[in-house]
DNA sequence: ATTATCTATAGATCTATAGATAATGC
DNA sequence: ATTATCTATAGATCTATAGATAATGC
């Protein structure tokens, strides 16, 4: 046989198209199957070999962090809204997105565990700060928040994404997690 | 060579120590490589072969109910006591345990994701609901909480714990979480 | 005869790369 | 000449089991 299964060598002319591949699978695959799922089946369902993953994102972090640029991205178009609820919309958008994908965390923790000079912690953590103080003076948050008591809050709300067995309860438990985080203790 | 490296063959006699040498390493390897953690480093950490600890051990989780099952016996005997305070007590030991090794959550999660019949969810959540109402009448607990919402605020601490990346961090970070978590929100 | 050990390895995955092949710009 | 593809596979792990060996009870 000729031309059957095998894919044809498009040469360079397939590097982008492969790239963005690559970059739809992963996204889809880390949402389904989390942060570790091997990269042999990005690969393989982006419909590319292995070394072509490779040879465009050399490791795990380098395809995440292309990935999730995109997250940070809109949260720091967001946060760029002068209104004294850009912090209210912030936090909604990184729960949706951290419901959506729990990846999003657990690329963090893995990029701030293996690579001492990842600043993509600090980078959520600046649009707090940036954003929170306004907020605290507007009445719309407790103003005995802290922005490392938001991210806490993230990390709270990231355990009860991981810890679902039932996708269909992540909604109303991730609810009912911001009930009891809606007013620092007594 | 005769008698070198190689373990000698005790027979039926060593099966015992074998077995609680497999629990103390099993234990320990939980608690500092997390929950997923190979089989093959626990076999090499209590020096025995693999077939011995799939013999008596068939699966990860056989293995690990049997090292947390301890953990169970400390929490009924804490909810056993007909004080007031058992609730604080049960929480508080909870918390300690949870600290001490993640894999105590992941073990919980991974059972119910794989065994449809497992009961060590609903075994903790049976001692929070006959302690609970006791230190809520006493007025030790604010009354607004169920025994729902402690189940959620451990998930929430573990997600504390699973995220921290200096150990250093970790009792800070739980503490200030509690704190947040004191009273239901407004 | 039974029980459990031991070494050794099959089988399954996953990461990472080697080497041949094809397309494209100069 | 350069760039990126493609298939194929080496290398590293990890799970799980086969088969020979040794100890013990009847």
């Amino acid at each position: 046989m000729t031309s059957s299964g095998g894919r044809v060598n498009r040469g360079p002319a397939a590097a982008s198209e492969n790239r963005q591949a690559i970059l739809d699978s992963a996204r889809r695959l880390f949402t389904e199957r989390g942060y570790h799922v091997p990269l042999s089946a990005i690969a393989k369902d982006a419909g590319v070999g292995q070394g072509v993953l490779y040879r465009h994102f050399p490791t795990r972090l380098d395809l995440a962090f292309t990935v999730f640029e995109e997250n940070f991205a809109q949260l720091e178009a967001i946060a760029a809204d002068p209104g004294a609820d850009a912090f209210g919309k912030l936090w909604e958008r990184t729960i949706q997105l951290t419901v959506e994908s729990a990846a999003f965390v657990e690329m963090a923790v893995d990029a701030r565990r293996t690579m001492p000079d990842y600043t993509g912690g600090t980078r959520l953590q600046t649009l707090i700060q940036d954003t929170l103080p306004r907020a605290q003076a507007a009445g719309l948050i407790d103003a005995r928040f802290t922005a490392d008591d938001v991210l806490l809050a993230h990390r709270m709300i990231y355990g009860v994404i991981a810890t679902a067995v039932d996708p269909a309860e992540v909604g109303p438990a991730v609810a009912r997690a911001r009930f009891l985080l809606s007013r620092p203790g007594a």
